[in-house]
DNA sequence: TAGATTGTTAATCGATTAACAATC
DNA sequence: TAGATTGTTAATCGATTAACAATC
């Protein structure tokens, strides 16, 4: 990466479309890509794609384009995917259920390595080969298996405590499905996904578009 | 709302995160809020909130502050959530399951008011109270009940014949969590939830925190 | 009245788009 | 060489932040 260039968040957001995307491409037996075409795929602008790849380095091949598998792979170690990520699961109701079973997280370098809840009718149980453990053993399960990010699946009112607790126990990143704030210390990244959001906006536009 | 202003896409991001806020300050029996607190519970500026809340109207008191009832009352009527909105999933694997089972939607006045799936083995099972239906009666039931919005969670290679099929049956939105892009005509709305960047762009940060 | 806090205008910051030189 | 396409700089656009007058 060029150091001195400061990259957006909008920038870190697309990439993994940029990386989807040419997985495909490359499953078409494509091994040469355009801006212009890639961004007609997505739905971007070519100059947007450019300059979101010049960022970290000179990837294309002027008047030839970017070799797909090549840009698969740079695309790959920014994001870090080329890393083995442990991750856990904390809360399986059914969103946590849904997510221990999502394919798509091995395929970009996630390893699902622990699953926890309370409810003692669900320790035990075997979710997509991870055996379902108690959160009484949280901190030590995740030592053991050097997790890396923990997954906040548990109900809003649990979902702070929770946060705590995998910081206290040393995870460096958290991705929260509870639809409320949590803090965490600056050392910890967290991304919340919030479902209430899409929805909304979803309406917002078409009490707009029905009355308007 | 003042028409001659145009509403950013990010405040309209920001109003379902004022809602659901303001209500938990309800529920604690707080009955005005000035922009400074609000502000401070969401992680936003309170220029932020009174610049957002400014593009719709004037709903707050110089000197005193929001009246909280009527401010979720406002925030509610323009996202449109005083409407209800009739939903229908397409696709009962583990998200579409979990997201029948989802406990906010009608809270937020949403109506899950058809399922459907493939599957003859899913097909006749009642979740959250609603019945599967084959989706060889999709058309036929989206108008019978009035869906206005769609969810797909299919998978990734029957989710644009999915979407072309709500369009025509006259859905006006869709709520889509299959990993790609979707094309729909200019009249129909779309929101996508890509799982996949969220983990990606906590993978990026990361990669950066432990090797800077 | 004095203190507090909104709504709005101006200034700054950041991201996207356009243009084009470099070069394969 | 001519055509194509990248990488980069400049111009535009949009969103956030700062400042402050209005007013409760």
């Amino acid at each position: 990466m060029k150091s001195h260039i400061v990259i957006s968040k909008a920038t870190i957001d697309r990439l993994p479309l940029y990386f989807r995307t040419l997985r495909h491409i490359q499953e078409e037996g494509i091994e040469i890509i355009s801006s212009e075409e890639l961004g007609r795929r997505i739905g971007v602008t070519p100059e947007q794609i450019r300059k979101d790849l010049a960022s970290f380095g000179e990837f294309g091949k002027k008047g030839v384009g970017y070799f797909v598998r090549e840009l698969i792979r740079n695309i790959g170690e920014i994001l870090g995917l080329h890393r083995n990520w442990n991750i856990a699961i904390i809360g399986i109701g059914h969103l946590g259920w849904a997510l221990a079973n999502y394919k798509n997280f091995s395929s970009l370098g996630f390893n699902l390595a622990a699953i926890f809840d309370v409810d003692l009718s669900k320790v035990g149980l075997t979710i997509n080969g991870v055996e379902v453990q108690h959160v009484n053993s949280l901190e030590e399960v995740l030592q053991q298996r050097q997790i890396h990010i923990g997954v906040i699946t548990v109900p809003a009112e649990q979902a702070q405590k929770v946060a705590d607790r995998l910081v206290e126990a040393g995870v460096k990143g958290i991705w929260n499905f509870a639809p409320l704030r949590i803090n965490v210390p600056g050392h910890v990244r967290i991304i919340s996904e919030d479902l209430s959001v899409g929805l909304s906006s979803l309406s917002y536009f078409l009490s707009r578009q029905l009355s308007d």
